[in-house]
DNA sequence: TTTATATGCAACCATAAGGTTGCATATTGT
DNA sequence: ACAATATGCAACCTTATGGTTGCATATAAA
């Protein structure tokens, strides 16, 4: 019952996936976790000009999506940069751009009758 | 005062186009524009569940991510499929992808002290 | 043991998003 | 000319979504 990790990703899972990724404000976020360091909410709520509960509502948002993973470590809550889901994501474009070539490629085939 | 087409993609730019991708309806409307032909928006309608307005809703809003184009044939509004918004998401998320590679390794010497 | 920090939870709000119905209009088919 | 198609536009509805404030609670610092 466990997941293939190699399994190709369904659109139904793509959805919350790109959902996640459509938001200015957690792409912000993303890239400050590229650092690969954990980042206490209040630090990620620094310099966002938004309250911490709305930054702690857009890392949920991106922890579903597999974009982050969440640690607690004393009284804080660390967040930290997942490859998952960014995988995840470019796989399924990379997919679709692959089709896209192969039905060019029938055009092409077709066209030159 | 014209575009680079080889400029990176700005997170600014990256957000409508995640946006569009982050919903189910869209991401069905674009593999069915996979084949590359242009399929008018009553043909699109067909099997959606929707009505031919929420159907043309959907289409704009890929069309303004570059997803698809729009060609008015007759009395009839065609949509094809656009690889420019894929290229534009798939190169976005390789860029992240090779500055987590980057911070990986520099965490890797880091720690290697 | 106070006091200050860092969060979680819940209620609430305004606006955006996804959908629908109704009506007008330009093309195509009879 | 007349009927049938394929759309566009606009108004309206409902529900997410992005944000906020207020309050309770656990942990760290004085």
């Amino acid at each position: 019952m466990s997941v293939d990790p190699t399994a190709p990703l369904l659109p139904r899972d793509a959805v919350p996936l790109f959902a996640a990724l459509g938001d200015s404000t957690r792409l912000s976020l993303l890239s400050r976790l590229q650092d690969g360091q954990p980042h206490a909410i209040v630090e990620l709520t620094q310099g966002s000009g938004l309250t911490r509960q709305a930054v702690t509502k857009h890392l949920r948002v991106l922890e579903r999506a597999r974009l982050v993973i969440s640690q607690r470590e004393g009284r804080e809550t660390r967040y930290v940069f997942d490859a998952t889901g960014l995988n995840e994501a470019r796989s399924y474009l990379e997919m679709a751009s692959l089709q896209w070539d192969r039905a060019i490629d029938r055009l092409r085939l077709f066209v030159e009758d």
